[in-house]
DNA sequence: GGCTAAGATTAGACGTCTCTAATTCATAAG
DNA sequence: CTTATGAATTAGAGACGTCTAATCTTAGCC
């Protein structure tokens, strides 16, 4: 059995390893669960000798297949949880997060098939994130850039909103900025901001709530805005 | 903060004082919880210096108002789960138990508060236990008696069943004890066990599974089997 | 090729919850 | 009133997850 302490560990190796290379180091890791390096150190220990990861002496670690396994359920839990308490429990979508940390250790299978059901096993989450399915298989790479790195001009459709702190998702759902939504990146300014708009509106956007916010190039023909004056494409 | 293990033992003293009297013995503990007595003992010092029990040297311990209340909050929140599991998730009311007994400290306030809105604010779980109200002020003691207590002849209206066993559970639930099921005691036999019957049939019960029904005399006129031969009242 | 700064690990400690073994206490029986 | 018995407590230990302080390794710079 692993603890739910053991479980967040796997679960922060998995999203590191998906933003950064291969070994994920313990730094990394220390800053993004807010413990000290050493107590990473000894718990990697752990994790290693249970397999759950692969680790080399100051150089970080890599999750195992079963290790992987183990983040991609809790994953499929939080999110499921997140889209759970939006649909059936009126949340929401910026104040499910606390919640799912919590009960993404302690629910059942059972529990987990319950929802998943009742919700029509969903693709994504409230945020746009992906479910992974029941069978647990990584999930493919995510195909979506950050805000920050289209361009001026660029006409993007928002996927995901990664941001984690309630009040800014709020700030942001407030303003409009939500998964679906079509923006158009007006401008990028050198002082660390970058402003999109869209059909109700223009928003000036710090670097790092940007980064959090992944997106699409806009496909369609069928504009939000037809008038707008800097779509990129037709 | 409390540890969910805090919990657990306000909880089980709660109960073990509602069965016994005044201050709950440490072996009793103990049993319920499944530890050693040292174990019990330590942790008592714990929750008396966090005054959450009033607590005797070797005589035993007593829930304080304030452990009082977290006990009851449990209780609550490990209810309303139960009855949400069975109403809006299909669960059966024999299988919910171990699913309540891990949530019931990990959801919050706000979840408890949204799952009692969706429910209705019900009084009862799906076993008939009271559900506390969200004051958390200790409900009334329990009017109904245990099934061993009445006597043959009697008429009766299961009000609750106690047992945790989910096959036994599984069991009675397929014999049609249940709460709202009209009974009549039909013989109590010395080798430890006594049978009771309802218009479908009737079903003969060890004594120790009897215990964990709980029962009011019934009181209609409205006979579920009129022509009951061992009824004791019109 | 050697030095140094940044980063990782080891050492040692603490609080939690649990255990077994040893001891102490309360009480019921004589 | 004394003692034996059963219950409770104390003592000491181990696993877990965390910390700070000290030490070691790596990698980059000259």
């Amino acid at each position: 059995m692993l603890s739910d302490v053991m479980e967040d560990y796997l679960k922060g190796i998995y999203e590191l390893q998906r933003e950064h290379e291969a070994p994920v180091k313990t730094s990394l890791i220390a800053e993004s669960l807010d413990v000290t390096a050493p107590t990473v150190t000894s718990m990697m220990e752990k994790l290693a000798e249970r397999g759950l990861v692969a680790r080399e002496k100051y150089k970080g670690v890599e999750l195992t297949d079963e290790g992987e396994t183990v983040a991609v359920e809790i994953i499929r839990h939080h999110r499921l949880l997140e889209a759970f308490l939006v649909d059936h429990l009126d949340y929401e979508w910026t104040e499910v997060h606390e919640e799912a940390d919590v009960l993404e250790h302690h629910i059942s299978e059972e529990f987990e098939a319950r929802i998943a059901e009742r919700l029509g096993d969903p693709a994504v989450d409230p945020h746009g994130d992906p479910i992974p399915e029941a069978t647990l298989e990584p999930p493919a790479a995510d195909e979506t850039r950050s805000l920050a790195d289209f361009s001026v001009g660029d006409r993007v459709v928002v996927a995901r909103v990664r941001d984690r702190n309630e009040d800014e998702l709020e700030y942001l759902a407030e303003a409009g900025i939500v998964p679906g939504r079509q923006l158009v990146i007006e401008e990028k300014a050198p002082i660390g901001t970058m402003t999109v708009s869209h059909e109700d509106g223009r928003q000036t956007l710090p670097d790092d709530v940007a980064a959090t916010i992944r997106a699409e190039p806009a496909e369609t023909d069928t504009d939000e805005r037809p008038d707008n004056r800097h779509a990129s494409e037709p």
